[in-house]
DNA sequence: GACAAAGAGGACTTATTTTGTCTTAAATAT
DNA sequence: ATATTTAAGACAAAATAAGTCCTCTTTGTC
């Protein structure tokens, strides 16, 4: 019942862009030392980021991923949905057959709702309202202040 | 981002305790093979249940469940939550530590209202509301009627 | 054109979680 | 007493997630 990894990773790689001058190319190590993503399962992120068309890819010598939207423009339910896959919340949802008639199924309703509300909640928020305040802002993450306490805390992520 | 088979056995053996008559004490192998759940397995969610006041289970030789409280008194999210805990989406909303200061986050105020909001939405639920229509319904299940098509189909399910 | 830097793509490994089984012990009705 | 039924927990198998590595391709620079 949780976010994947890969898909917390998207976001703080979404987010980060979305933070840096429009249009800036930005190297993946560079992505992956500030957001704190693995280098090699950052290439893998941003392969899908880049086929949902959210970011692009530039290879070669200064190659790097850009952000290929307004941040206004990407929702979080987007990106989260690129790593992960269309949401639901159990077997009952994306496989109706199971049930003899799901359309008169209480449990089967309760479930579809919670899923399509959540889908709402997270479709609603795009990357321009995220780059505000995110424990990824620029004023927080960069280089290193004073290390004051804990040194690669992001948000969206906690450990 | 699924709920796990525990959960889902936990609701679908809840929900069939429901459906029987006031203080009806069920064998295990009853419930089981009525609600599809591997028998060992329903053992130890049967525990945790019984851990969490929803049922009474009586050992020996004429031992079973028993429903603990009325259906009407049993929502949706405890039995949920008694199986898997309770339901947070990221990590960033359980470990608020790894935010500098989460209630400023953006990414983290997100989450955590999709978290409330579900948990909301579930715990709207009660088992009497559920046991009205399921596909664990008595007209549905019970010994078998005449098989049209898929023998062991219970809604909550689907594979 | 050759070289070096950077990403693509996919195979592979490891870790974690989930799911399920089995075995021994305890409770209880008859 | 005995047979039945669950308790409790160790153990095994499977599925999923997370991460790494290696080879190939692209592209800017000299």
């Amino acid at each position: 019942m949780r976010l994947t990894r890969a898909a917390e990773y998207a976001i703080r790689c979404v987010l980060y862009l979305s933070q840096q001058a429009r249009g800036a190319l930005v190297s993946r190590q560079e992505i992956a030392r500030q957001a704190d993503i693995p280098p090699h399962f950052l290439a893998k992120i941003a392969q899908d980021l880049a086929k949902a068309g959210v970011i692009e890819i530039r290879q070669g010598v200064r190659g790097g991923f850009v952000l290929n939207r307004h941040p206004a423009a990407i929702n979080l339910l987007e990106v989260v949905e690129t790593m992960i896959g269309e949401i639901y919340l159990n077997d009952c949802v994306v496989r109706p057959l199971g049930c003899k008639d799901s359309s008169n199924c209480a449990v089967h309703q309760v479930w579809l709702q919670a899923r399509d509300q959540l889908r709402a909640s997270l479709r609603q928020v795009n990357f321009e309202q995220l780059t505000g305040t995110s424990c990824l802002s620029p004023s927080v993450v960069p280089p290193a202040p004073e290390a004051p306490e804990m040194t690669t805390s992001n948000c969206s992520e906690g450990q």
